[in-house]
DNA sequence: AAAACATATTGACAAACGTCGATGTATAGT
DNA sequence: ACTATACATCGACGTTTGTCAATATGTTTT
């Protein structure tokens, strides 16, 4: 992973909300009408915020009859999760994420 | 961490400068000047860059006469790292991150 | 004391962001 | 067919962001 996606990610976990959704989806698929009832975000608003975690890679959708389901992409996750354990305080670890 | 601080954080590292600057003090303690020889942006663009990283608590200052020495924070990282790795795309994992 | 250097701060500006109400699109139920 | 539901898109808005030139602050050197 580069650091432009790298980063993309992060901007889009930059957003307290985005963040929000991001953990509750990590508990397993979730429709967007159930996660809007956890937030006090009207409904395009919530799509908006779908939309920029889908476009970095990080959230799929399955679309059933008119519910949208939305869970984590396990393969950028695993990318991301590496790109983060890279950075290091210490010096006496290899470095050079992305 | 609450969500609130790592979003905070994740934005932080949201601007691709800002990422690899932080991946740069991955491999150690380094000066602004040397930073700024690896961007394309003017001193007081780098300088903003620090302050943020700073601010939210991923950077750490050590002024040395004229110069200013950045260097990732521990803890900090530390942290945020735990709450990315408990981010999960399977369901067998146990999540609440932060 | 003066000049040179390293960094921070200020003020300005265009671009991007988060949010909303209104509207569009597609599916499900009556 | 009509209505209700779930979600996406559009247009608008105030706010924040990334950037720079200009300037200020503090340190070292001459």
């Amino acid at each position: 992973m580069n650091e432009i996606d790298a980063a993309k990610i992060c901007r889009a976990l930059g957003d307290p909300n985005r963040l929000q959704i991001v953990q509750m989806l990590s508990g397993g698929e979730m429709c967007a009408c159930r996660l809007l009832e956890h937030f006090q975000i009207t409904q395009p608003t919530l799509s908006h915020h779908m939309k920029i975690l889908c476009e970095c890679g990080l959230v799929d959708t399955r679309r059933e009859g008119k519910w949208s389901h939305y869970s984590l992409n396990c393969g950028t996750l695993a990318d991301f999760r590496v790109c983060i354990e890279q950075l290091s305080c210490c010096k006496n670890e290899k470095e050079g994420c992305c």
